[in-house]
DNA sequence: GCGATAATCAACCTATCGGTTTATCAACTA
DNA sequence: TAGTTGATAAACCGATAGGTTGATTATCGC
């Protein structure tokens, strides 16, 4: 699970990671002020950084006895072009009527779409 | 690490399903299929399949004595959803100011909040 | 200097992950 | 009917994830 894309999506899995990212998202913080929300640790509020910053999703500055943590969006990006590269492929539709049929088959009463 | 968006950040968390979404993405396909590209025995592509089932990214058929695997898009979008609503955030033009401000800062060593 | 605060390091523990092997079930085929 | 193929179930295994406690480092305020 090494490859860049797999750490940025395994960053993303876990709803105390989300949290500190969308505390990001508005600007950076120290890690004290990330962690005040959430029922644990500071030492595991530094191991969460510590995967964020694996992933590329974080950068950490030196302020004093601070260290400011700053959102980086490049991966991020790379997440949804993943997704999104796929999405397209799916969303074709040449491809849906393909589904329908397959559907149709199977004899399943799908209904939605 | 069992909330929705949790499960479907880890289900991609990992390349060997990312193939298999990848494959899917241009419609069905029975388990031995999607197993062919992947040095792994059947029993390891179908427990790849039973987390992305879990996470509601695939749903299976039953079509004789094979399983169509489908490629379900819904919690793509909610993904996405999640990284676009933040990556918005942050992309303001003011916080990128202040993101600026503050790289500014630590390149000069100054011990100012 | 001293004590308090910010943050990390190290060791440990339990649970889950990603793979295997072995065995089982279901459906096609001859 | 037997034999083959598609797919899963169950038990097992080493590695990692996610948290803890305890100790350590660095910087601040006084």
């Amino acid at each position: 699970m090494s490859d860049a894309l797999s750490l940025v999506f395994g960053a993303l899995a876990d709803p105390t990671r989300r949290g500190i990212l969308a505390r990001l998202a508005e600007g950076p913080a120290p890690v004290t002020e990330l962690g005040r929300p959430f029922d644990m640790t500071a030492q595991a509020i530094s191991k969460h950084l510590k995967v964020l910053e694996r992933a590329g999703l974080v950068t950490r500055g030196r302020q004093g006895q601070w260290r400011p943590c700053r959102l980086e969006v490049e991966p991020l990006d790379r997440a949804t072009g993943w997704i999104e590269q796929h999405r397209a492929v799916w969303a074709d539709s040449l491809d849906r009527l393909e589904q329908e049929i397959v559907r149709i088959q199977e004899g399943r009463h799908h209904d939605q779409d």
